[in-house]
DNA sequence: TGGATTATTAGAATGATTCTAAACTACAAA
DNA sequence: TTTGTAGTTTAGAATCATTCTAATAATCCA
């Protein structure tokens, strides 16, 4: 059986040619961020079709099952990120890319305090680049 | 001559009765994050009409001349910050509302290695607060 | 194998934002 | 003051990402 396939098996989701695609496409980079619209088109260039509805339903339903998760980086369009651990991100705008940055290559010597009657629910962070000069 | 448009003046924009309404709201919360749906509900229940679009004008042309700055949360909306310091947010989901972190609030004892070639242009840290239990 | 459940799809709907082009206003030169 | 011009506001259309709808198709398992 696919790698993609005991996956959705585990989260209880049938397996169709459609979201075996989207899944191995994941698996095969391993660490992934991805955009609906960058997804579609890598499938279309593939000679795969689908439709963008079924794109968004199932990354969703993926990051609903926790095999994906969802990040905001700009307000153009959501990006779905395949690396599940604590990590934080730079933000490449000239190549429209994402680079994780590990947990621990960014330390607090301080954090502020949570307002009252309110927990941390995630914590953000995004570096943008720039070219140099 | 009103505050609001001194400002106008030294950033060479027309005082309009738009305008001139925008900046007093800024100026009056001296802290404020804002955007275009919240200002233009805030200026109608003031009896203040104004359109949609002038609204996007003028906190778009403010974010240019500098004197607001945009801010990216989440994907539904764009937040202008008439906090011009270095500085972080709380999002507080419930209330879709921001808080101010000084910068001073978070230290880093590590900061990621940028990319080659690459240059920091922005940092943005957003911690989203949940109810406690 | 049949029927229920789940999934895919095209196209419509939604919401934020920008664009367009026409009407209006501020300003300063005469 | 008048008036021409550049700058501004506006309604409504356009755009783009995303979700919804409701019809069709595929999967599953009794
Ligand atoms: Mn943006
Ligand atoms: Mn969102
Ligand atoms: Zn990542
Ligand atoms: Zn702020």
């Amino acid at each position: 059986m696919l790698e993609a396939n005991k996956i959705l098996k585990k989260i209880n989701l049938r397996p169709t040619t459609q979201r075996t695609a989207i899944i191995e496409y994941i698996l095969q980079k391993h660490k992934v961020h991805i955009t609906a619209t960058k997804l579609i088109t890598h499938l279309k260039k593939k000679k795969f079709n689908i439709s963008l509805a079924t794109i968004y339903n199932n990354l969703n339903e993926l990051a609903d099952k926790g095999i994906l998760r969802k990040l905001h980086v700009n307000n153009d369009k959501m990006w779905f990120d395949s690396n599940l651990q604590d990590h934080y991100h730079f933000y490449d705008s000239e190549k429209d890319e994402l680079i994780d940055i590990d947990k621990n290559e960014i330390s607090f010597s301080k954090i502020p305090k949570i307002p009252r009657g309110k927990i941390k629910d995630s914590i953000n962070i995004i570096i943008s680049l720039k070219s140099k000069n």
